[in-house]
DNA sequence: ATGGCTGAGCTACTCAGA
């Protein structure tokens, strides 16, 4: 089963783009973030037509997320956390690996700066909110995917100039010990388990030439709870849609798990 | 290099992204 997450940035500018995509790579199962759609004007049709049901947990303009997904999801849910603010950042559903009845979370973490405002205030009490119910949910379930737009760079060899980003609301020492909290719940970081030391990103923004000139960071992550880990067979960046025109400013990360 | 680039909503410009 091969499982993508993609923050699309918007996902009615990107669906030539999103349809290339999926013709190239095949996903069984697609988590997108930053959909920047209501569930209405969501485009499931489109994705229906090519075999995809769309699970959809919309806002206006800014956030939402979506599963797509060959399979049927079960118990699709966008209540896992109360968000203070009422934004569109998290999806749940159930899905069967290998028999193993698997929760899929799939999250848009806020970006949290300007550091020292309510932004950044937000990000770390969501992120806290976010921990007390994983843990909570370990209580009574093992099998745990959890993937999506962290906003989170989780260490120097995660970004092209970790001097410039250490007081950055994504690099902040404060930030990156949530997401350790959050691994040593019982889980591992994927792509770095698979990927000692290769320096290799998820995002590059807009400005000035960054992707030509790899200014980029690993901010999309592939959390898997340990009883899984067995069940997994690889795990990939790839790189191919940041460099088509159009692109969204991040590009997708795809397991294959058994 | 606190700049510059992109999308939504809307139709001039602001907000948000990271």
């Amino acid at each position: 089963m091969k499982i993508v997450s993609w923050n699309v940035n918007s996902v009615r500018a990107r669906i030539e783009n999103i349809l290339n995509y999926i013709k190239d790579s095949k996903p069984d199962i697609l988590l997108l973030q930053e959909i920047k759609t209501q569930n209405e004007n969501f485009p499931s049709e489109i994705f229906k037509e090519i075999g995809y049901n769309s699970y959809v947990f919309g806002q206006k303009s800014y956030n939402g997320v979506a599963f797509l997904s060959k399979p049927k999801i079960e118990n699709v849910k966008n209540d896992f956390v109360k968000d203070k603010l009422k934004q569109s950042r998290i999806i749940t559903g159930e899905i069967s690996l290998n028999k193993k009845k698997t929760k899929l979370i799939n999250i848009y973490v806020p970006n949290g700066n300007p550091v020292d405002t309510e932004k950044y205030e937000y990000k770390k009490n969501w992120l806290v909110s976010f921990i007390k119910k994983i843990k909570k949910e370990l209580t009574t379930n093992s099998n745990l995917i959890i993937s999506g737009d962290f906003n989170i760079i989780p260490e120097d060899i995660d970004v092209y100039d970790c001097k410039r980003y250490e007081n950055d609301a994504l690099f902040r020492l404060e930030i990156r010990k949530k997401y350790r909290e959050l691994i040593n719940l019982g889980f591992n970081d994927i792509y770095r388990y698979f990927n000692k030391s290769k320096k290799e990103y998820t995002f590059w923004d807009y400005f000035s030439g960054s992707w030509q000139k790899n200014y980029g960071m690993r901010i999309d992550h592939f959390l898997v709870s340990n009883n899984l880990l067995e069940n997994i067979k690889s795990i990939n960046i790839n790189k191919k849609p940041r460099s088509k025109t159009k692109p969204s400013d991040h590009t997708p990360i795809e397991l294959e798990i058994n």
